[in-house]
DNA sequence: AGGTCATTTCGAAAAATATCTATGTTTTCA
DNA sequence: TGAAAACATAGATATTTTTCGAAATGACCT
């Protein structure tokens, strides 16, 4: 018998056996040598060299340089190995998917929030996370901070399985609640021209004058009645922060977020009663078929949210 | 030395040898029997047999049942099998990848349109996959047929690596060209009422009275001045037709997919040059590094298309 | 030139895998 | 009840894979 089987040596590689190379690789990559990765890998580094060299036979292309100079990657040796972080997520979701049949939780989760969840008080996400790895002792957590774009677009390919984003942009084919609604106000520095200026005198006009720093991710859309003039932006609360703390810029952050601050007089709140929105945020999973895991992350970050409108 | 390597028994399975088995298992089922598979795999029914309780032993699950009452799926085995597609799919995204890396287009890709386009003769999408598969001898070529969200959320997932959808809806992180607009015209089948009907009596209100059969995934929305009365929705053309066929309904239609059924009398076209708009079609791609095959191919169907837009 | 470090190559032994043939077991159907 | 179909199990064997130790290579430093 046997009519097929061997592998066609001038088709790529793939396959079985392969996905241990790779690994292997990756491994070697991330010890950054051959030799450093006899301890990871527990082998010796002749058998290392061998694999290494099996592998680079099957994808015909040098991955790596090394030897006395060093270590590193060739450009081919790069992709592949972006390629391969790529499949060992698939992989990792199989095996959550595995666990699911099986029916004990375990594999991967991958949970993506945006930034500046950790001072919310209404939200315990420590709590949560607790509570979950208590419940789901075996899953492994992957916690990542991430823009609402990158993480809409992470649910949607897979790269997340829970995620933790403003409301406004939900993904289709998938479930969200509300979870809670951040309170925005508007800030200046310390420096800030407008730093010493009453409330009062705080005219939509005036403020339309001043540099503003935004939200790289928010429609440049007036916000409670004033057209900002958009001179800064960033995607995260940290370089916002930054942003205003150099009192060049005026602009809104999460009134948790700048409590402390404000408190020590390096940030001031501008007109708080006037210019003020609630930015309501959300958890959301996929529909169809989300890993048991997920539900279950989402369930606990639910419930350990104070002000979480359960249903 | 080796400290960890050994999977222990109790974790689920996945890794390395057990894919083969995956896949041998997915090949049973395609085959529905493990006598069946024989020749598609190459080997004796008690190899298989074999493989088949290493694998159930890995997962600790029954996959099939099977045995002379005949092969079935238990839950856990559908849920598996369900997943190792979804395995099957990255892993083959994976070796596209690889043949990128390489040089040489190879591997799998996935190319989604809506339905309806066989027809249309401005889009020779023959022409394009002829000059495509001569570019791109060795690339496997999976043809799919879908609705848009579907397009583009598989599009977003991989799935789906070139997309041929309406324009309206392009997913966020897609390289998307408008390709050509497709005439959409109002139809009524023999039966129905308004087949004898001159034009001229064919007002706005008299339409927006009829049951109409729209698309399922269009927006509700007055469509040339009329707020039609939606009774009926499909998600493809074909269905569409039928339902115009059955006298009962009136809807729109792409001209050249209605022409045939035109011309033999059991459509006909209500007031061509007042009830009309023009659907846009683009040709879509992911924006990062989308594989080069796709690109190839994106770029084969808008050489072919007449009425492309040529930047 | 000599020494060292990182890797490569070689050859052989051990371990794991894959597969077959032949023979049971169970279930269905006549 | 018995034959046939479909699968399971056992034992034997061939093949592949994995790994290691030891020696070779080759660049770099002094």
């Amino acid at each position: 018998m046997k009519q097929n089987t061997k592998r066609s040596a001038d088709s790529v590689p793939l396959s079985d056996v392969d996905l241990r190379l790779l690994r292997i690789f990756a491994t070697i990559v991330n010890c950054n040598g051959f030799s450093a990765a006899q301890i990871s890998l527990g082998m010796s580094q002749a058998t290392i060299s061998t694999h290494m060299r099996h592998l680079e036979e099957r994808l015909r292309v040098r991955l790596c340089e090394r030897g006395r100079g060093g270590f590193f990657l060739t450009d081919e040796g790069q992709k592949v190995y972006n390629a391969c972080l790529d499949l060992f997520g698939s992989l990792d979701r199989f095996q959550t998917a595995m666990g699911d049949v099986v029916g004990e939780l375990g594999g991967v989760l991958s949970f993506g929030t945006v930034d500046a969840m950790v001072t919310n008080p209404a939200l315990n996400l420590d709590l949560a996370i607790a509570a979950f790895h208590r419940r789901a002792p075996r899953v492994t957590l992957e916690f990542d901070v991430a823009t609402p774009q990158i993480l809409s677009q992470g649910l949607l390919s897979g790269t997340y399985q829970v995620v933790l984003m403003p409301a406004p942009a939900r993904p289709v084919n998938t479930t969200a609640q509300v979870l809670f609604h951040e309170t925005q106000k508007l800030y200046c520095g310390r420096s800030h021209p407008l730093f010493g200026v009453a409330d009062t005198d705080l005219t939509p006009d005036l403020l339309a004058r001043q540099s503003f720093a935004g939200r790289t991710y928010m429609p440049r859309l007036p916000i409670c009645g004033v057209d900002f003039d958009w001179q800064a932006a960033s995607p995260h609360m940290e370089g916002t922060l930054i942003l205003l703390l150099s009192g060049a810029f005026i602009g809104f952050l999460p009134e948790h977020y700048a409590a402390t601050e404000v408190q020590s007089g390096r940030l001031r709140v501008l007109a708080a009663d006037r210019f003020t929105f609630e930015d309501p945020f959300q958890i959301v999973y996929a529909r169809q078929s989300p890993p048991r895991a997920a539900v279950a992350l989402a369930q606990a970050i639910i419930a350990n949210c104070a002000t979480a409108q359960n249903r």
